[in-house]
DNA sequence: GCAAATGCATAGCTAAAACCTATGCATTTA
DNA sequence: TAAATGCATAGGTTTTAGCTATGCATTTGC
């Protein structure tokens, strides 16, 4: 079988981008008559038409949409294996841009930053942090090479790999009701005042799914904007909370006059994991990273 | 940024598969100097040794296998391209190979064939029957266009369109208790001998599913090949089933001595659809052929 | 242990292609 | 109606993809 050339298929994707011949001759480089002869001929090869030519311009036919569609693909899969083949001949050195939601990051990555340079020490990390549904559009958008976020999520052209599991535990004003009972199970917080962070943070979701609250509370819904704050809320005797173990050990109930309990029902809590753009070329860096997270966990 | 030649890849990927220079060049149609010289330039654009070159043939590097297996997918990618804008110029005609599960092919196709025939006169439809995995590993292979199977079906690199819904009926011998009492729901089942079809038949799955029993069940487990062999061990007193809808209408149960009642729960059935490879070239006809499927339930 | 065979690299050449400049023709704008 | 815009065509130049011939290292056969 006979096939177009990949700087063919630049051309037509750049006819798509400029909506003209001469301006997407520019824009690749080249001559106007150059790239009219390399569209010519791969409509001749495709036995299709696949540019419209008018008077003020030139745009696509059906067939020519579709055609860009699967040729930006094919190109931007190129360049991955580029990319990939050159980082595979210097692993975890360069720049690697790495996304956290807020609710791991501060807490996280202090201990996870030391390990990593440790091991790669010509490592240049740059961090964003975000919630989970920007930072799934930044791997997309090719902003960033891997971010640490709760699973599962479910995102399409996404993979991920699981590193561990962050137990929640109950956090209470001192000598709250709930630090008596015998036993301290989910079902405990239905009538209680519990705090959440505010939308958008997966750790919120997590709380209400765990206290099989709707996602719509009633009454005043006082929520934080970060666990710190949330930890002062509780102290204020405002309500009851959960707070990830993670947090907790990174200690950011240090100092506030609050007590904590874990559940007896067996794990509850979230699942840790590093997520990346599929057929990302960074990919096996993702998973180096994710391991030396993974230990750290 | 500067990209590899498909060309470039094709040799690349032909020295995986021939563990050779000079045997890849034979299959490449050039000569070994021709495929040595490209293979070289390659390694220096991606600044990465590809092949190991040995006393006794070739073999890759850790990234020369990561290339490979990103190079066939652009490669199949390009073919697809190109097969697809082929297709856009002359949409349905020449051929087309359409699977089909033994549940539905003999009762949707005849109906479905004669629609088709009259819209796209000059479609040669091959058609083959088969259970669902097996279909769906012959879209993967590319030795199917499109199949109709019962949705969902997750598998991973295929897609579906949904096509309509298909109840459940309950077929019975002739005076059977069921068929007297007021309201029929699918607990009934739970005290009848049900006969199911063979293993492998997604029906059978179904018709488990509803009967909220588990997959291996105690006892003598009857058995049936057909939906035709099943009505007659209803009529022969075995037990009870369930039939689709879209069988019935076929006249399944023409002349067999049952009776059929449907269920007062609310859509007990199954869901029909059409399935292809993701990035098929011929998507866009199987979803042609999806249409008229649909009007024809 | 040496000749033959196998297998990749190198050198030098040729022919195809990719790309250029110059120009033509149709349509739109001033 | 002249100027401008935009794509197609013609003809020449450079690049490169591919060839043949050959070299060199390793393995195999006698």
């Amino acid at each position: 079988m006979h096939l177009p050339t990949l700087r063919q298929l630049e051309f037509l994707c750049a006819i798509a981008d400029q909506g003209s011949f001469s301006r997407a001759a520019e824009s690749c480089h080249v001559t106007q008559p150059t790239l009219s002869a390399a569209i010519k001929e791969v409509e001749g090869l495709l036995g299709v038409q696949l540019v419209e030519r008018e008077s003020r311009g030139a745009s696509l036919t059906q067939a020519g949409e579709a055609a860009v569609e699967r040729a930006r693909n094919i190109l931007s899969d190129t360049a991955d294996l580029v990319s990939a083949a050159r980082q595979a001949g210097a692993p975890l050195s360069g720049s690697f841009r790495l996304g956290a939601i807020p609710t791991i990051a501060p807490f996280l990555l202090p201990r996870t930053l030391k390990a990593l340079r440790k091991a790669h020490p010509g490592l240049k990390l740059y961090l964003r942090e975000d919630q989970t549904e920007r930072l799934i559009d930044a791997l997309r958008a090719r902003k960033l090479d891997a971010a640490l976020i709760a699973l599962p999520w479910d995102a399409p052209g996404i993979v991920s790999m699981e590193l561990g599991d962050d137990e929640f535990m109950l956090v209470a004003p001192t000598d709250h009701d709930l630090m008596h009972s015998k036993e301290l199970n989910s079902s405990d917080l239905s009538d209680e005042d519990v705090l959440l962070l505010e939308d958008g943070h997966c750790l919120r979701d997590h709380a209400l799914s765990v206290c099989r609250l709707p996602s719509k509370r009633s009454g005043a819904d006082v929520t934080a904007t970060s666990l710190p704050t949330l930890v002062h809320m509780v102290a204020g005797g405002l309500g009851v909370s959960l707070l990830p173990k993670l947090a907790i050990d990174a200690g950011v109930t240090s100092g506030a006059d609050v007590e904590l309990r874990p559940f007896n029902t067996p794990m509850i809590g979230r699942r840790i994991g590093i997520a990346w753009r599929q057929g990302s070329p960074r990919e096996a860096e993702a998973q180096m990273i994710g391991e030396i997270v993974r230990n750290a966990l």
